[in-house]
DNA sequence: GCATATTTGTCCGTATGTATT
DNA sequence: TAATACATACGGACAAATATG
């Protein structure tokens, strides 16, 4: 199978070669053997020089994807796309049964501001009335899957930052502040490529890819109670959504 | 704003650059003028020369986005993002709404082949059944929106090709060969570098942005018909689940 | 019409990064 | 490792088109 690779096209060879691999391998493409192709063999296959080759996979092996050992080939040293259920019940926490051994939400940051025209809209209040805003991380077996910036109501949830940051978990804090149940009224999803502050939350290089979400959480009175923007590292997981 | 530019990341500046404008462009952050800021400005927010700017405009000006005037500035020639709902009643050519003014599905290429243990899974058949695999490419004012890998149970959807390729729609095809209604049961949604034909069909530069869907359509009686994966070109459409 | 400031377009040269042989 | 070719990025200078008062 002959890749397309384009030169002049402001994406070096090398890294472009380094996507390809890392979604082959991410595609389960070399599950038989558990190895890449040779250099030579892939140098072919890209029709590029095997230096170039070598630059992609030195890339991969930097982010711990693959491991090269002389005399014996390149070896694959993670493959991992978490499946996330998109439902009513959506929750960061749930739904990976079984995927991923230990969870955790880590509290990045947090301040109270005046809600913008956009947060006021998704919460229904008024421009301007007091938010909290919590800037989290989401981590699966101790690698970073997501970040996420949320937004809660002051006047309900003054103390839900220093609860999630003892629980480690949105609806555990929820829970202790009087919310035992709420659903997922929306969510929107787009794609774009990390930038800025999510390339060092999620341990990313750049050119990497986040998924984003947008999304509204409500009360059983559907009362909105939290509206987030999350950017989940494209390479580590997928969407589920059943209608 | 001073956006994160990364040198020596394998990614050429102008690119990350007019990734960045295009992303801005699609936010709307540039509504109230209708243009960008100066080159000058551009380069100072950037913090790169006017000329790596340039570059950047020129790539954006060369997929329509925008459009430099001599002695005015850099005018916003397109800002489009389709938003597609994720429903039981999703449809390429529906939830639109206003958003386009063509719709128009386009048939690239169809075969009969033997079920893969993945698609005969998917429309619960045996391994090996006779499938229609349809290639298309959907496209909303003359512009490539996705592309799309769909199988059908060849037995009965011998002609969904043909009929697709006359009537530009699947709800249509699917009508004139007895199915006035079906459903979405699944939809699996993610992110990857756009590779090989897609860049073509979505007329896509390397390092553009892929959401991938795969999803199961079934008649009312429940019995699968449709299984598809659809490769969206990022930057010009989102997602939107209700839930 | 005129002068001036602003903005894009084009040219020069130089240094560094990328890819091949 | 070295030599080579090309793409990328920068800096400066000036021309051409436009907007403003």
């Amino acid at each position: 199978m002959r890749k397309t690779i384009e030169r002049r096209s402001g994406v070096a060879l090398w890294r472009q070669i380094a996507d390809g691999m890392r979604l082959a391998i991410n595609n389960g493409d070399y599950d038989d053997t558990g190895m890449m192709p040779s250099e030579a063999t892939l140098a072919e296959t890209f029709g590029v020089n095997r230096h170039t080759v070598r630059s992609a996979l030195a890339s991969l092996a930097d982010e711990g994807m693959v491991r090269s050992v002389q005399g014996v080939g390149t070896l694959i040293e993670r493959r991992d796309r978490l499946t996330f259920p998109i439902s009513r019940r959506t929750r960061f926490s749930q739904g990976l049964g079984g995927q991923a051994k230990e969870l955790e939400g880590r509290l990045v940051h947090q301040t109270i501001e005046p809600a913008s025209p956009i947060v006021a809209k998704a919460l229904n209040l008024a421009t301007g009335i007091g938010c909290v805003r919590l800037e989290t991380v989401g981590i699966a077996d101790g690698k970073p899957i997501s970040a996420a910036t949320s937004y809660f109501p002051a006047d309900r949830f003054s103390m839900i930052g220093d609860v999630y940051a003892r629980t480690g978990s949105i609806t555990r804090a929820l829970a202790e502040l009087g919310i035992d149940d709420y659903v997922r009224c929306s969510t929107e999803i787009s794609a774009s490529h990390a930038e800025g502050i999510d390339l060092r939350l999620l341990k990313l290089s750049p050119g990497a890819i986040l998924l984003v979400t947008t999304s509204v959480n409500a009360d059983t009175d559907g009362r909105p109670i939290q509206y987030s923007r999350s950017r989940f590292a494209a390479d580590r997981v997928r969407f589920f959504v059943e209608t």
